[in-house]
DNA sequence: TCTCCCAATATCCTATAGGAAAGATGTTTG
DNA sequence: CAAACATCTTTCCTATAGGATATTGGGAGA
């Protein structure tokens, strides 16, 4: 047709605007850094911060308000949520055996698409956690890095069950959770000494969708949040 | 001790700033008139027609973008969203089945506070549904203010189930639900005839809870949402 | 008659300024 | 010395203006 050739094929500008970006930098600070609760989030510091004006600012923090990791008091501002407690913990673990275990039964209907990508990220954290036992077993300081690098593929393997769902209102379901997992395990901010177990019953999780029973994974998942919880429940009582 | 009488006990002013104001404008604006998918909301013209600045309209639209009742794209506005087709239809079903059945069993462990709210909104939705039914026998055109009290207090039944599970997470993703299955309801838009089946349906999971039965509530539950989507399968098909 | 290009309009996005409320600090008084 | 008041600062909330971008319509050329 024309003479002019196209090199930016998939490269689509991706026009997000600057609400997204700013929302994706403040998220990023919140999960990463650890603020304290409580701590003010003004929308002109941060606007002067970022180099932007306060209008995007605005629009990050209505949305990140919407995943419960700031809190908003009218003509007051916006501030850092307070942490998970304990009563929110018990009831934390009770959503996600009701949306998890239900995920894994439907997943389980697409079992073909999700193993492999499932078997892969369950290497990879098999691989990750032997790294994270051999950090601890040195006695040298915690490896921040590695820790969220484990948690991040821990995380994966959850997520990709609600992908293979095919249910976009379930995934959606899932991002909510996911934030709150990752706050819960700020405060817990164990779960790192049981990285075996934790390999272990995803594994059981996952033979039992490679044999495409979905009653038996769904049990399997059940299986291994109860099993969490107590391990929650332990370090809380321990700490 | 002071002369001064304050006569402005319960009057609370309610500070909630514009922001939500204009925002549960519009989502009474979405909810009640049928307005068109695709259609254009200018964030100008939306603050000319409030008299307000276009700043908290855009904050009202962000959260609204979130409800999924609003797309936006950037650069371009927003837009309201499109209706549910067919595909998502299946999927929310089996979303509302995950969660919805799940709370229930949760709800069981509180049956005592619950049952006395379930038993009243029943009583109201049997005598609204027979209200229904008779305006339908009598042939006139649809009363649909009656049949928006209706449907209210229908999910004002699944509802409380939700708020019994005394788990804030689970009534947060059921806000989620709520506006989807509103929207179902606006392209479905049956649902009508069969408030009689609905009645008993929602009383056999209230008969469940009364024994303190979880997983009878539960299967009841399930049992419910499984006629409801063959009902809704049946208008679309009829369509 | 169809296609392509260009300009005009409407809208969104960003920036800046002013009014209002909440919290903090210092002063005054019992 | 303590408590209450006044004042000040900070911040949010709202409003208005300007630059950038997408859409629409018309006109020129093939």
């Amino acid at each position: 047709m024309s003479e002019t050739v196209y090199p930016l094929a998939g490269h689509t500008p991706q026009r997000k605007g600057l609400r997204d970006s700013v929302y994706e930098l403040i998220l990023n600070m919140l999960m990463t850094s650890d603020i304290a609760p409580g701590t003010r989030l003004s929308i002109d510091v941060i606007a002067r911060d970022l180099k932007v004006s306060p209008t995007p600012v605005r629009e990050a923090l209505v949305q990140l308000e919407r995943t419960g990791l700031v809190t908003r008091e009218a003509l007051k501002g916006y501030r850092v949520a307070p942490p998970i407690h304990s009563g929110q913990l018990e009831a934390l673990f009770d959503a996600r055996l009701v949306l998890e275990c239900g995920a894994t039964e439907l997943a389980a209907g697409h079992a073909a698409d999700v193993v492999p990508e499932l078997d892969a990220t369950l290497e990879k954290q098999r691989e990750l956690g032997e790294k994270v036992r051999r950090a601890f077993a040195a006695g040298g300081p915690a490896p921040v890095d590695l820790l969220r690098e484990y948690f991040a593929v821990d995380w994966q393997f959850h997520h990709l069950i609600f992908e293979g769902t095919r249910n976009p209102f379930l995934l959606d379901m899932s991002e909510d959770i996911s934030i709150r997992v990752h706050r819960m395990r700020q405060t817990v901010n164990a779960g790192v000494t049981d990285a075996p177990d934790a390999v272990i019953e995803h594994g059981l999780i996952l033979d039992a969708l490679r044999n495409g029973d979905g009653d038996a994974a769904a049990a399997a998942m059940r299986d291994h949040i109860e099993k969490v919880r107590e391990r929650a429940r332990h370090d809380t009582a321990a700490r």
